[in-house]
DNA sequence: GTTGCGCTTAACCAACCAGTCAACTAAACT
DNA sequence: AGTTTAGTTGACTGGTTGGTTAAGCGCAAC
């Protein structure tokens, strides 16, 4: 197991923070280079293309995040509490980018998985791999849920495709009025769909 | 009241599909002119720049769509069936477009919008407006539906925007997927959102 | 001390980009 | 017939694109 090199976790980051600050499209490997003070060269050293890297940087983000959503969706957590902290820190996580750029980013993995999906299929399959792995989170939060007898019965898999879906289409459409109010009926509408009233009401 | 140019019209015809079936950022003026058989200088004749082509696209495209949303939202009738005549529609649309380009191309308002609205708040602006005006035929629905007692009381508003953002966000996974299934359990989750059973469980 | 290797440097490329423009056409108005 | 107007044409610009390349650097192994 090697380390990544400095030049190209340095590279990793930048991307993702351009790309999901502007949009794949519109973001060079020029100014990702400028950005992260590497030279051209070494980009085409580090990474095939910008769509690999793109890829990668997709994977690195994840591996990120990956220790936070562990601890969220820890199964000594209550599955209804697991369900209410993702919905706290996925509008935390948007809040912060907010105060960070001035602008609400939305979700970088749908974001760009939606404008490269019918593009790069490479692209694609990488967003799609992601967005199954968070909904497993969901839907073994929501199976213990329904084993607790806190929800009702119901397909957890497809449970978890609502709850995932809404809360992506939430986010977006917040990026598209650039509007952070919009996030606060983000963990209503997810009880709404499991059919659960949030825990504070519950306790 | 001056008739649209027929260059102008394909003009706004190309581009919508150029754009929708691919993405914004990848598709040029010159990729849209010779699609459209029209020449370059003819595009800058009838539109300011590839942004206000976008946004004129998209006002072209609803206008398009509209008459059809008035019909399956009329007050003519009942609430719930409009909601479910939404649906289907939404999922047909999707599905027609599928079996045309090959691929799941996803709502374009909404991907357009996604990808544009941290850099162009021109598009950003029009992206929001149409939202907002999908939802008001939303909440109308749903305020009715409360009305009418067939579901339980609640911010038609908020109500409106679950639905919409659920809808916006199975439609983009199953563009990142690509795959139609996923739109199957679409009706589903709008029902569970509002809290009533569809129609056919009903009656 | 020199050889080999991982990595960086900066110049370079052809294709492409959004946008411009002066010349042109064809029909409508006077 | 002459002039205005609305729209068309395609060559052109200057800058940018993703990607390449040959030369060079620093350092560890021998």
């Amino acid at each position: 197991m090697r380390r990544e090199s400095d030049t190209r976790i340095k590279l990793l980051q930048t991307a993702l923070e351009l790309i999901w600050e502007n949009s794949y499209g519109s973001v060079s490997v020029d100014d990702i280079c400028n950005r992260a003070d590497v030279n051209k060269g070494s980009f085409y050293y580090a990474f095939k293309s910008k769509a690999e890297l793109a890829v990668a940087a997709f994977e690195h983000h994840w591996n990120e995040k990956r220790p936070l959503l562990d601890e969220i969706f820890s199964s000594q957590v209550p599955p209804l509490t697991r369900l209410e902290n993702y919905c706290d820190y996925a509008v935390r996580d948007q809040l912060a980018k907010y105060e960070k750029f001035g602008k609400l980013c939305g979700c970088p993995f749908s974001s760009i998985g939606s404008e490269l999906s019918t593009q790069d299929e490479q692209i694609r399959r990488k967003a799609q791999e992601l967005a199954e792995r968070k909904m497993k989170y969901l839907s073994s939060a929501i199976r213990d849920a329904i084993a607790e007898g806190s929800i009702d019965a119901g397909d957890p898999a497809e449970l978890a495709r609502e709850v995932f879906c809404y809360v992506k289409g939430l986010i977006m459409e917040a990026k598209i009025e650039n509007n952070p109010d919009i996030l606060k009926c983000l963990k209503k509408g997810v009880f709404h769909l499991v059919a659960a009233r949030p825990i504070a009401a519950l306790s």
